[in-house]
RNA sequence: GGCGCAUUCGUCUAGUGGCCUAGGACACCGCCCUCUCACGGCGGCGGCACGGGUUCGAAUCCCGUAUGCGCCUCCA
């Protein structure tokens, strides 16, 4: 039978991180057994659902690449059939009614198990689970009843979810044997926590894919990264792409305990892939962060910048920060210019009418009158820099410069001077 | 409280009875490179939760304890 495995949000918001974790290990196995992805939003709790969500899920799955098979389904469409289920149920003395609403009848004796892909053999006492509620007193299903009924329906044949549904395990099984059908394999895979070990939020920092985006993560990298929090191919693979990921993935290869989220480690993954890109490449994944995010930036100018960034930042939300000056006007730190007023005027002098004006010949100019006024390269060049680009940490220096233009440069160079 | 799941360096992990004086990566520290910051190179620090078994031999198997987490909603 081919293999046909789900993803199944709540439409209550952004899509968290630990939500798409677990997605990326469905897909990862989907693609790999060459099977199906399907993504079904379950809004069976309309209380609770917003109304951007699931254009929200969708465009963050998106992004980071998660294609799914066939259109997405809701789960308040078959409202009605589960229903219709519940009444069978309630005729077949498997169910009953209880104030209103619908409760099923768990067996009171034995045990419900089943094999976890994840987790090996998992067997729960039947007396500790109660009669669940199928169908609530105003005729809404319940996600314990719906759900399992469309993995029947829609042919699931594994279930890979978060280690917080075990205990809905045994509930579900029941349900789906009462209407006479066969369980699905459950992989319960562990949950992605914070770096106090609590669940994911917002205080440990992004836990949205938009959040995530914003801050200039390649999706490529988010998703390299997100894929090693509970599994590896070997104790030696950090870096794989997206096919390799997908040639690699075993679920059995998954670990039963929950992982923390190292955003430190994101951010160097990140830096490594960020270096890997061509320039040309970094320059329109620039582009189009800038332009997402309300910068109104040159392109040209972007590109021509992509070089001298590539090995400096780990993420493209540090590049204004880190590149801005190339964009607009710098203001330098007066205090940071300290004793650097005679380098600024040689700086100006041997600048004033240099041919070629390149990185190369910059640098030697720059040099030269360094040694002439006896000053140690580090000293001589902070004040320049300061001057040219606002700030004591830069790109690199000569090539700044030769990118700034001559007639930027000296402007900036008297002015900096004219700030003592 | 009940039930369940988990437990290898600070973090992510390799490890399925001898190849382990436990390997890799991130982080951290030091050195080198160097115009700053990075990148890169080299080196260092650092771990099998604890206690019992089983076995010639256990990080690996079994039992117990501890700790953490999850669920116990007419939430998903």
């Amino acid at each position: 039978m081919p293999v046909r495995v789900r993803m199944a949000p709540s439409p209550t918001g952004l899509l968290h991180i630990g939500n798409v974790r677990t997605a990326l290990f469905n897909w990862l196995y989907a693609r790999h057994e060459g099977g199906e992805f399907r993504l079904r939003i379950e809004n069976t709790d309309t209380s609770r659902e917003v109304a951007e969500a699931v254009d929200h899920i969708q465009e963050s799955l998106r992004w980071l690449g998660l294609d799914w098979d066939g259109p997405h389904t809701f789960q308040l469409d078959r409202i009605d059939d589960c229903r219709r289920v519940a009444e069978q149920l309630v005729a077949e003395a498997k169910a009953y009614e209880d104030e209103g609403a619908i409760r099923f009848r768990m067996p009171d004796e034995g045990s419900t198990g089943w094999d976890d892909v994840v987790r090996g053999r998992v067997e729960i006492p039947n007396e500790t689970i109660e009669d669940l509620v199928l169908v609530r007193s105003d005729g809404r299903p319940t996600y314990n009843f719906a759900s399992p009924l469309e993995d029947v329906w829609d042919g699931i044949t594994h279930v890979i979810r978060g280690e917080d549904h075990i205990s809905n395990t045994p509930k579900q099984i029941n349900i789906i044997r009462a209407i006479g059908a066969e369980p699905p394999v459950y992989a319960h895979v562990p949950n992605v926590a914070g770096a106090d070990g609590k669940k994911l939020s917002k205080r440990h920092g992004a836990v949205t894919v938009a959040e995530f985006r914003r801050d200039g993560y390649l999706p490529e990298a988010l998703l390299n990264f997100l894929a090693l929090l509970g599994w590896a191919p070997d104790g030696e693979t950090t870096i794989m792409d997206r096919e390799e990921l997908v040639r690699r993935f075993e679920l059995t290869r998954v670990s039963p305990s929950s992982a923390q989220f190292d955003y430190a480690k994101l951010d160097w993954l990140n830096g490594m892939y960020m270096r890997a890109l061509s320039p040309q490449e970094l320059a329109h994944r620039l582009v189009l962060w800038l332009g997402e995010n309300g910068y109104d930036w040159d392109a040209e100018l972007v590109a021509r910048t992509a070089p001298l960034v590539q090995e400096k930042i780990s993420r493209l939300a540090e590049f204004p920060a880190f590149a801005g000056f190339f964009f607009g006007e710098v203001e330098p730190d007066a205090g940071n210019l300290d004793g650097g007023g005679p380098m600024l005027a040689a700086a100006e002098e041997a600048l004033a009418s240099l041919e070629p004006f390149e990185a190369a010949t910059i640098e030697s100019a720059l040099r030269g009158k360094a040694e002439e006024l006896g000053l140690k390269p580090r000293q001589a060049f902070q004040p320049i820099r300061v001057a040219i680009t606002g700030s004591k940490v830069s790109p690199g220096l000569f090539e700044s410069i030769e990118l700034l233009g001559r007639e930027t440069t000296l402007s900036r160079l008297r002015a900096a001077r004219a700030a003592f």
